[in-house]
DNA sequence: GTTCTTGATGTAACCGGTTACATGATCCAG
DNA sequence: CTGGATCATGTAACCGGTTACATCAAGAAC
């Protein structure tokens, strides 16, 4: 036996099927004893709304899409664990999508969400935007996230790398490092060539240089490149990494290595995914609370499928959360107060919330 | 301007809708001249098929869904990877549903789930599976993964639960350690329930006693029951956690409060996700392959949608993963030889791939 | 040359909802 | 008692695809 529709139920209750719609959809025009009568009988048949039915018909599907350009590691899995939350609270579903750093499969993805979804969270910090745009459905409402700056004129959440990586380097400049390596992102990447950008900016500042040594966001990298650092007796007293995880690797070959950390190199790296509280010593990166940026994202976009969003740049300046990787050594306590900086005091636990 | 339609293009191209149709989905009675025509015309009108349309008259959708039970941690975040790869190698889609512990909000993401999708991977190890699955859409195939056992005779996935617990308990106890603290998960969570009746089980066989502490599967918890352990001033020397983020939960408590791991205490966990590999000391755990797991949920989901699959249970036996937190001790170093034992030697960069 | 087969194409129904509009009942004012 | 407003309900079109079936032309077989 198939699936019941609306018209089963129809005519089960000897009513319309116009009537059965309106009173499950809670319309006020259905008398009270019709509907509850409509209601019993859709209980009785199991009767369960077809989705694709509805939203070809009513052109709303109650969902919105999510385009990412990976799904290694914590970071998105806290951008998507944000971005559920919030839609969930708006009793809209989310679905995710994932273009492997691939253009044409970006580009296949935003297709396959014609139909589907009412609206596109994209993330794309590979792909040139304006390039991808071109191919999103017609009328489709979108919101760019960590997207390179389009004249595109639409809807757009940021990241101020180079305000958050200029900090986190300032940050190990007052801590008196002066021989910095910074460990980059994959190249053509939005999200690594601002925080390369921001890093120089600072060390230019300072007056000090910085070598540069390539990287592509995952663990494994970090770990290379931490090593070509120790082949080389290369004289480094900290490393900023572009993301947690390259630190993370490096952090793990310098302790093989059998170079203290911080005390004789520090380390510090970018997202503040949760794991940074969990290693040892504690990662010291610029927070930019994963999780809620997703959930801003969704907030967002619901507003512009309502029709009723300014379209503008919202930019988020990343907090810098100081940790034992280059916590303040014991003889000096206070050799830093930059604007933007918070101390966190490990707690028993060790878990302290992020304000 | 609205977005084209097969009828935009049936009329642009001066042939009927069926044939755009057929040309489109690349039937083969189409002729060869009017196909590229047609596609040219699709081309300039920007023609993208509406999901939704093509599901309801066709039935199929090309996307399957996945209902988990919380979005925390790396665990999922592995399993959707290990999905995704094996649904998009397979061209379809993937989309996730939360339903937060919560029975209700469970049943309203199934309900959700018709009409959206072709089949469903359920994980739900909390709540009862035959509850849960009385609501799910008729005749919508479905795999179930870590499910208490039931009577369904569905499709189901589930790790050995008990083989891999009893296997760490040997392996601490042939290590030499006596006296040993089990954390468990959640009340009521299959999956909590099968690792302790494992634990337990290897204990009775050795003919030693097993503290058994509280615990809800989050980091927080594993810390809260070392926290109470070192309050007491308890003798054990080994701690079982029920899942990788309390047994990290309670290695950070046991360091700061200055027990060495693993010399006075050796630590293992469940799960092995990513995060054993990555803390130091590196984390002893139970390897199902997490992402490989939620591949071959997909595997199994896809063949039940074509209407092939025996509908059998597999079982997956986790390999323990040594390192670390229950390492040999340097005098002692081959004290342990167990049939599913798997001693990981740790590389250069310390991120061996597992075998 | 006629009939049969084959293959390309068109017509129209259908998937399962929603909703504009029509209908008819009820109620109230005049 | 009657005309108009109000409200519940029904009829049927529509959303945008797919596809069974009908049609028709061209080539093959006799």
């Amino acid at each position: 036996m198939p699936h019941a529709t609306v018209r089963d139920i129809a005519r089960e209750a000897a009513v319309s099927v116009a009537t059965v719609s309106r009173a499950l959809n809670g319309h006020s025009n259905v008398r009270a004893e019709v509907r509850e009568h409509i209601e019993a009988v859709a209980l009785r048949l199991g009767y369960v709304p077809h989705a694709a039915a509805r939203h070809l018909s009513s052109a709303k599907s109650g969902m919105i899409g999510v385009v990412v350009p990976d799904l290694h590691g914590e970071f998105f899995s806290e951008l998507l664990r944000g971005m559920d939350r919030e839609a969930s609270e708006r009793g809209l579903y989310c679905m995710m999508m994932v273009m492997h750093g691939d253009a044409q499969r970006g580009v296949a993805a935003l297709h396959a969400m014609r139909g589907r979804v009412d609206g596109l969270v994209v993330m794309a910090p590979q792909v040139s935007a304006d390039e991808l745009l071109v191919h999103l459905p017609r009328g489709m409402p979108a919101v760019l996230v960590n997207c390179a700056p389009g004249q595109s004129g639409r809807t757009e959440l940021r990241i101020d790398n180079v305000a958050g990586a200029s900090a986190l380097v300032e940050h190990l400049i007052a801590t008196g490092r002066r021989q910095l390596v910074h460990i980059a992102g994959p190249v053509g990447n939005i999200d690594a060539d601002e925080r390369l950008r921001g890093a120089q900016d600072a060390c230019a500042r300072a007056g000090i240089s910085l070598r540069v040594l390539p990287g592509d966001f995952k663990e494994p990298s970090g770990a290379a490149a931490a090593a070509t650092l120790i082949e080389e007796g290369a004289a480094f007293d900290a490393i900023f990494a572009a993301n947690d995880m390259m630190a993370i690797g490096a952090m793990m070959v310098l302790k093989r290595a059998g170079v203290a950390v911080p005390d004789q190199v520090a380390i510090c790296g970018f997202d503040d995914i949760p794991l940074t509280r969990l290693i040892s010593p504690s990662l010291t990166s610029a927070s930019i609370d994963i999780a809620s940026f997703g959930a801003s994202a969704v907030a967002r976009l619901v507003k512009a499928i309502a029709g009723d969003d300014d379209g503008g740049v919202e930019q988020r300046v990343p907090i810098v959360m100081v940790r034992e990787s280059t916590g303040p050594r014991l003889h000096a306590s206070t050799d830093h107060n930059f604007s933007n900086v918070h101390n966190e005091k490990p707690d028993k636990s060790g878990i302290g919330e992020l304000p």
